[in-house]
DNA sequence: CACTTGACCTGTCCGC
DNA sequence: TGCGGACAGGTCAAGT
């Protein structure tokens, strides 16, 4: 999935959009993809969109939330009714909706406004869910209980980090980066440009990393997640934001996806590895 | 126990 | 043009 800066990139769009919606219908294309009763939530106003790591919360009145999981092709995208007149009338991919991928349909009203809109939960792949449960099991549920601290927070010094990466002293770096009880939130774009950054090769052992480069992956983690959301994510092949548009963050990126190709710094030749089973980018000049 | 591989799904791209 | 295999922003479960 999106990773954190899709994740928050969509948080951001829907939070604007959503607060004081009322839900009104909730069409269940594929059942897999949704559990819970989604009658509870008929008739609520939402309170709040937030994030915790890659996971997205819609907290509603009365005490239910519904929580997302994106995975690796998920989408949420907010049709509303309101259409601009004389912009640009290129493809928007809303005006497709629903298509082939979308497993869940909410529909809200903006009863100020006397609107109908809709929010589109599209996932090619249907490893994604969505989830109703009482707002305040949100801390025991089996996902989010385990999680990590946030990096974004202001909380994740360094000091921070070197603290939870020593659970894994033996573990590539990569390997470590991406566990999300370890750190909450970084995936597999993300965890090779902090590596980058912080001019470590994804392959070393957490305990041969010296003070200096423990500090060097902190700010490679906090700047690459940053970054990440300054350019409104990583589109690949499937993410988009909540307007159904492509994140820019891999036109900057270093490593990722960038193997025989020069490096931005240096111009040796990107190289690609396996860690885990997930392709893994590296300059071997910069990250030697 | 730690570590690796497969499963979950659908689609695209690349080589033969 | 067709067909097979590798691969894709993630996480779990089973196997070694």
């Amino acid at each position: 999935m999106p990773e954190l800066p899709e994740v928050e990139t969509i948080r951001l769009g829907l939070h604007d959009k959503l607060i004081g919606q009322v839900l009104q219908e909730i069409e269940i294309l594929n059942m897999k993809t949704f559990s819970g009763n989604p009658r509870d939530l008929f008739g609520q106003k939402v309170l709040k969109v937030w994030r915790k790591a890659k996971v997205l919360g819609i907290d509603m009145s009365k005490g239910l939330t519904l929580i997302f999981h994106l995975k690796m092709t998920g989408q949420l995208i907010y049709d509303g009714k309101q259409r601009l007149s004389g912009g640009h009338p290129t493809q928007d991919m809303r005006d497709q909706m629903p298509n082939k991928s979308t497993r869940v349909i909410f529909t809200f009203i903006d009863e100020p406004r006397r609107l109908v809109n809709k929010v589109y939960f599209n996932d090619q792949r249907k490893f994604g869910w969505v989830k109703v449960i009482p707002t305040l099991e949100l801390v025991n549920h089996a996902f989010l209980a385990g999680l990590g601290p946030e990096p974004l927070d202001k909380s994740f010094t360094h000091e921070v980090l070197t603290q939870c990466l020593i659970k894994h002293l033996n573990w590539p770096v990569k390997l470590a980066l991406m566990d999300q009880q370890t750190i909450a939130g970084v995936g597999n774009i993300y965890a090779s440009e902090a590596c980058f950054m912080a001019g470590v090769d994804p392959r070393r052992k957490i305990n041969s990393l010296s003070k200096n480069e423990l500090k060097k992956l902190h700010y490679g983690i906090v700047k690459s997640l940053q970054d990440g959301v300054k350019y409104g994510g990583s589109s690949r092949s499937h993410y988009v934001n909540s307007d159904g548009q492509k994140g820019s963050f891999l036109d900057y990126a270093f490593v990722y996806n960038r193997d025989k190709q020069p490096c931005k710094k240096c111009r040796t030749i990107i190289a690609k590895t396996t860690l885990g089973g997930r392709g893994t980018f590296y300059c071997p000049k910069c990250q030697g």
